[in-house]
DNA sequence: CGATCGTTTGATATTGATCAACTCAAGTGG
DNA sequence: CCACTTGAGTTGATCAATATCAAACGATCG
């Protein structure tokens, strides 16, 4: 079965003949050169807004390269990241009008856009493609519930360890000879709104994970994932 | 328009002649005698199972009295309250074949059950009833997603407040000549669990905001807000 | 009337936040 | 090519918010 996304993106531009197909050849071949085909591709700078609280919601994006945060503010300046989206993930996708939440370029990044209403009104009679925008939404709404545990649950090392073993299931990097090793396009700011933590505390958690050898830390933003076990064991 | 709920109960059940209608008339008449004529009705006591986290999912409930908890556990007991289900609100509905939380009864509490299969089936082919349960998806995410913000960024007086004006705008309780008043059917636990606090810390908070006059409490399961503004500016 | 459960209150401990200094790597311009 | 700058990350000392442990209180029920 294609990855909502690769259906979604299917759909849309989906002409009889010529259709390119993304999903199953995703896997084995560059699914970034058969999306770029398809629509918009828009870039942005690390640290761009792509769309911001509260505008209008007339597109939904697919992740081509780099990643994007999905964050909230508070009146303060407080910030919750709601989700990270990778190359594959879809954001900027509701029901109302107007986006809840913004979204900003981690790291220089490369998404398409797909106006709303062509999928709106071919959602309307197109059983297969409405499927695939509501298992989307399913989905995220898994994700952001098994985060409500973390955030009001888990102590900081159990956060981070359930954060790493994300990225590393997601991101599905190189199994070295001492470990699965990882690597964060986001800075420790942004590991840190994401988990409900300081910047500090992320720092230090992750060092005492290193002294624990958990985990490697060849650079700042590459982790190697020393002990999977005992990093699972941090997360119940 | 009417709610998603409504639309659900109409579509699974309505016969071409004689579909009880829900929705408009259920501001006006009681929606409970209409929507227990629709299915299979099911009364819990309190505190008593609904489903069980990884139980298989074949059913869709809509609360018809009473308050329903979503939690999930941590293996060592820890828990963290998803949502709370109210009178009208739908639960138990999920992508998966197996849900990957609980629920349990709140309080004595009636429940009508749909069957799975019925609204999967209509759903392929009718396009409202698909949107109806996209919909529902969809306000679940922005309730958890609003939640992450509450979990991930707030103090524990900044919780209680948006927890008291959230349930007085979804209970909508009596307007007094002080302020809106609002039953809680929870205990001081589960409003902790859903919080991410403690049960001290949720007593001491709620405490805290009657001695500066923002609530009164006249037993410990009646809450008054005095002052609406003090608690929305705790709300940022 | 005593038992029980839920809640409140108090004293203390702990986790993670805050404030501050320092390190390190990557530019940048002389 | 090398000071100088800058931004990100780490580390340390201290503080504060909330958790934990413990006791008292107050309704409800048999």
């Amino acid at each position: 079965m294609p990855s909502p996304a690769a259906a979604i993106a299917q759909k849309a531009y989906a002409h009889p003949m010529t259709a390119p197909r993304w999903g199953d050849e995703a896997e084995s071949r560059s699914p970034i050169d058969v999306v770029a085909r398809l629509g918009i591709v828009a870039s942005y700078a690390r640290n761009a807004e792509i769309f911001g609280e509260d505008q209008a919601a007339d597109h939904l994006y697919i992740v081509l390269s780099g990643a994007v945060r999905i964050c909230k503010l508070l009146g303060d300046g407080r910030r919750q990241i709601e989700t990270f989206c990778l190359a594959g993930d879809v954001f900027g996708w509701e029901m109302e009008p107007r986006h809840r939440f913004s979204a900003e370029a981690v790291s220089e990044c490369k998404v398409v856009r797909i106006k709303r209403t062509i999928l709106f009104s071919r959602a309307a009679d197109d059983a297969e493609l409405a499927h695939a925008l509501w298992a989307l939404t399913a989905s995220e709404l898994g994700r952001a519930q098994s985060h409500l545990l973390v955030l009001g649950r888990k102590t900081a090392q159990e956060r981070v360890a359930t954060f790493l073993l994300d990225m590393a299931a997601r991101a599905g990097s190189g199994q070295g000879t001492s470990g699965i090793e990882v690597t964060l396009p986001m800075s420790r700011q942004d590991i840190a709104d994401f988990l409900g933590l300081t910047i500090e505390t992320v720092s230090r958690t992750l060092t005492h994970l290193e002294e624990i050898s958990a985990i490697a830390l060849p650079s700042s933003r590459r982790v190697v994932l020393r002990d999977g076990a005992a990093l699972r064991r941090l997360n119940s």
